[in-house]
DNA sequence: ACGCGCTTGTTTGTGTACAAACGATTTTCG
DNA sequence: CGAAAATCGTTTGTACACAAACAAGCGCGT
């Protein structure tokens, strides 16, 4: 048998528990994402980037050439999406574009000298966004939060 | 002074700690949003719901009658994210919207007999997904990790 | 009463995010 | 070798996500 105390709150109701929208992990999941978002606007400076865009130069620059696709799937962005931000950043000239010989599908992608540039003076920025977003947290709890969120990933 | 090694590993290059971005938590939060979104989806049944809907309708269904911007602000979505979502739902006959006689500028939003009955159903695969999202965790490191993530959101 | 500020809901524009379908290649395997 | 399968990059269509600007309405203080 049920204690009476928890068949009185079951009462005329179900006895599902309650879907409490604020315990999800997707809605935490969503609104954590979104934090992170504004405080990257704000702190990533006049360099203007998105933090999509920012990925791609930072593993364009740790890469050196890459194909399109490969590039994406390093920086977890479909086909699709990569489409768009290699777009801007080719409108703005902080990549190049070239096809690949080897390869008459491909196109190799790569750093400009100012696309090197611009994301080797946002790098630090990039440092301080992470603080800043992990600010409520003990440097104990950062570890065990993103060992934990890296095995969700 | 610094370990022989590490001066080594150093070596030409600047002092400054290397951008790894597979370690970001930005990079990590989108991530595992991406991995949760499929889940989601894979697992939500006929309902045919996006995460936001879902939101939308679980929100609902516990307030009972509630204006847009104030749906908005329960569920986490901007007045104009917002738009969309209620105009889709609309359309799809799962809520009514009238204006407030109290306030000329509100529309009050309520679950239709049909919105109810669906995200009634809905709500065992709810959980679902959170369990499967959460499925690499143990019970203690569940509870730790949506704490943490808590105080991040 | 009037004006000023705030809220409500809407629109427009930019940027993710991904499914689905496509043509052009390259690879694999029978 | 040659056909089937896989990969590459692209386009289209749907759905978030938010800034910015807007008209309409509410409410407060003087």
């Amino acid at each position: 048998m049920k204690p009476a105390a928890i068949a009185a709150r079951e009462d005329a109701s179900v006895a599902e528990p309650a879907y409490v929208l604020e315990d999800q992990v997707g809605h935490l999941l969503r609104r954590a994402h979104q934090r992170h978002a504004a405080i990257f606007q704000e702190m990533i400076g006049d360099a203007q980037l998105t933090p999509l865009q920012f990925a791609a130069l930072v593993k364009l620059n740790d890469l050196g050439e890459v194909s399109q696709n490969e590039l994406g799937r390093r920086t977890a962005m479909d086909a699709a999406t990569m489409q768009g931000v290699i777009k801007r950043l080719l409108a703005r000239g902080l990549i190049d574009r070239k096809p690949d010989p080897e390869d008459r599908r491909r196109v190799v992608l790569s750093l400009t000298a100012d696309g090197g540039r611009l994301i080797a003076a946002a790098m630090p920025n990039g440092h301080a966004i992470t603080d800043e977003t992990l600010a409520g947290l003990s440097d104990a709890e950062r570890r065990a939060f993103l060992s934990l969120l890296k095995r969700l990933a």
